[in-house]
RNA sequence: GGGCUCAUAGCUCAAUGGUAGAGCAUCGGACUCUUAAUCCGCAGGUUCUAGGUUCGAGUCCUAGUGGGCCCA
């Protein structure tokens, strides 16, 4: 199970060379300490800015521009604190030290203090060792007040001349900027009114903050910030801390959801030779060694349903889908998708165990079923409701049930309303492009409520199984909260004569000129040539389940590193040189 | 892809077409229980980029870049 190379931890490898490459221009120019009066002044800006990094060993160094990268757009630090660095270190301070070990966490140490009075704790012996990012410093001459943050919490120092000493009031304390890393060994203490503090008896420096910090008020607001920052976020905005922890539990409600229910998490490829199991425009990369091109996946299925042939009959997977489209406050070119699927069950198993899931996770991340997302009170609590689509359709757009069934009908309605797409060449022909478009129109932003999506016309459903009934209606469903889709099941496709049909019919349309039109993947048919048990299965998207269980509206607030524009016109010059090229171990 | 809108100090924001400012942060000083501590002082700018109009542009116009919202 190695990590892929593109979203593993970083690498240790020599390989790893080249992929610092395009990262010299925004992450770390390291400044060892030798170098510190290489420094220039860029021909623009007032800050000084590094020379180039140097290479480990061995090989020869690189100016910037011999990466495409102009000098002038490296990396600056702020003048004022590297001065003060330097300062620190000409005095023989530790400014990165390592090996300062804690006792306890913030939360930890509130905890040991909860409830007790100053007398009580006056009298307890017990030394607490923590650390922290300083978000707060108050000094009063020999005498101040700290408050450091960690992973759990916040919690004040209070520091005195008299119980450090002088050495590390002046060196240290005095020091100290608001965003430095600091570790302090201590007492317990409530102050005159009340909050929990600890009495610091030996404070040291954790790691310097070079950096200076939004307003510690009104703290960080701009979105663009924020999320080109996210480590400044997350460490500034409780609330943003707040939606990835939720985040982590979302994922971990869902995964104790389905182990708990006897399916296997499985990893499928996320490179794939034939990109498949959706509708969407997929990214192209190459191999060097195969010299062949490869696509990201746009989704897992067809490989999870070769994984039910195999005998793996409850499946699942939680990983990264990548789909070369627009973004959007819905949309991210890459996005995490929960899929599973389940032989011997059927898609009205699948809608019940949706309903599950929904309230599950959402007890377990929000303490209930009610959710509140925008304007909108939802609550999962309720059964969802079942509408069939051409019924959705047609009570909100007032067509009556023979016309849902007349692609001719439909167009005049919407030439009604719409008059500029008579002459739109992409005006649906058929009923189930219709239904896509009348759907998207008119019913789906009101789906509040949960609600399932019935009976899919099979034109548009190119991998589910025909219901018996009506071989041009799939069994298959969507399910909508909040007006968005979240999930989408249906009774798979096991026939492989029908399933052979279907993807000559997508060749076809992408002949036609239809990018998003699906390949054809022969050894998929080969695999359900072996049989696939009658199965169903389900996508669900998690970025947007945790949007609706954090209370975001936008995508971007609930990734982590949702995708931009490189900042600035010129970050495009540090794209890494040809992989061939680079250095191998 | 279209429409609207935003971009000014590290952060949050001001500035009728007429000398670019405030708060916080930073820097120097005072202060041994502060709570957005307080007080005194200093410093900090390619007003996103490139053109244009004007005696004069942060402000008006054009184009571009990036963001946000809405629509397709």
């Amino acid at each position: 199970m190695a990590p892929s190379p593109g979203l593993g931890p970083p690498s240790r490898s020599p390989r790893s060379t080249r992929r610092c490459r395009g990262r010299w221009l925004c992450a770390r120019p390291a400044l060892p300490p030798a170098r510190r009066g290489a420094m220039a002044r860029g021909p623009h800006g007032s800050g000084p800015f590094p020379r180039r990094p140097r290479p480990r060993s061995g090989a020869p160094r690189r100016s910037p521009r011999d990466l495409g990268v102009a000098e002038d757009r490296m990396y600056e630090f702020e003048e004022k604190r590297l001065e003060k660095l330097a300062a620190m270190r000409a005095a023989g301070l530790a400014v990165y030290p390592h090996g300062l070990r804690t006792t306890h966490s913030t939360a930890e140490v509130e905890a040991l203090i909860a409830g007790r009075g100053a007398e009580a704790l006056a009298t307890d012996s017990t030394e607490v060792v923590l650390a922290g990012r300083l978000m707060f410093k108050n000094e009063m001459g020999k005498a101040g007040f700290a408050r450091v943050q960690d992973a759990f919490g916040r919690m004040q120092l209070y520091v005195r001349k008299n119980d450090v000493g002088e050495t590390t009031f002046d060196d240290v304390w005095k020091k100290l900027d608001l965003g430095d890393h600091v570790w302090a060994r201590g007492r317990l203490m409530v102050t005159k009114t009340g909050e929990p503090s600890v009495h610091v008896t030996e404070l040291r420096l954790a790691a310097k903050c070079i950096a200076s910090l939004p307003d510690k008020w009104k703290g960080l607001s701009d979105a663009e910030y924020r999320n080109r920052h996210r480590y400044v976020d997350l460490f500034v905005n409780p609330e943003s801390r707040e939606t990835f922890l939720r985040r982590s539990r979302v994922v971990r409600a869902v995964r104790d959801f389905f182990e708990a229910r006897g399916f296997f998490e499985v990893e499928t490829p996320m490179l794939q030779a034939i990109p498949g199991g959706a509708v969407a425009r997929p990214f192209v990369t190459h191999h060097n060694a195969l010299d062949m091109p490869l696509y990201m996946r746009i989704a897992p299925e067809l490989f999870l349903k070769r994984l039910v042939v195999g005998g793996m009959e409850k499946v699942f997977e939680i990983n990264r889908n990548f789909r070369n489209e627009g973004v959007s406050t819905r949309h991210n070119p890459e996005f995490t998708m929960l899929e599973f699927y389940w032989a011997y069950a059927t898609w009205q198993d699948l809608m019940d165990l949706s309903e599950a899931l929904l309230r599950e996770v959402a007890q377990k991340v929000t303490g209930g079923t009610a959710l509140t997302w925008g304007e909108h009170q939802i609550d999962v609590g309720q059964p969802f409701r079942r509408w069939r689509m051409s019924e959705a359709i047609s009570e909100r757009t007032g067509l009556s049930a023979e016309a849902v069934l007349d692609p001719a009908a439909m167009r005049t309605f919407w030439i009604e309303r719409f008059p500029k797409d008579a002459k739109n060449p992409k005006l649906p022909t058929t009923l189930g492009k219709w239904y896509e478009w009348l759907f998207d129109e008119y019913v789906e932003g009101e789906l509040v409520q949960p609600t399932f999506i019935t009976h899919f016309p099979a034109e548009i459903s190119p991998l589910s199984r025909r219901s018996d009934e009506d071989p041009a209606v799939a069994e298959r469903f969507e399910l909508y909260v909040g007006g968005i889709e979240l999930g989408n099941g249906f009774n798979e496709l096991n026939d492989p004569l029908d399933q052979q049909d279907r993807f000559l019919g997508q060749v076809a349309a992408r002949d036609g000129g239809d990018d998003e039109a699906m390949y054809f993947d022969a050894d998929y048919i080969k695999a359900l040539s072996f049989g696939m048990p009658p199965t169903a299965g389900e996508g669900i998207g998690i970025d947007r389940l945790v949007m609706l269980m954090t209370g975001q509206t936008s995508i971007r607030d609930v990734v982590l590193f949702p995708t931009l524009r490189p900042d600035r016109g010129g970050a495009a010059e540090a794209a890494p040189p040809a992989a061939d090229k680079a250095p191998q171990g």
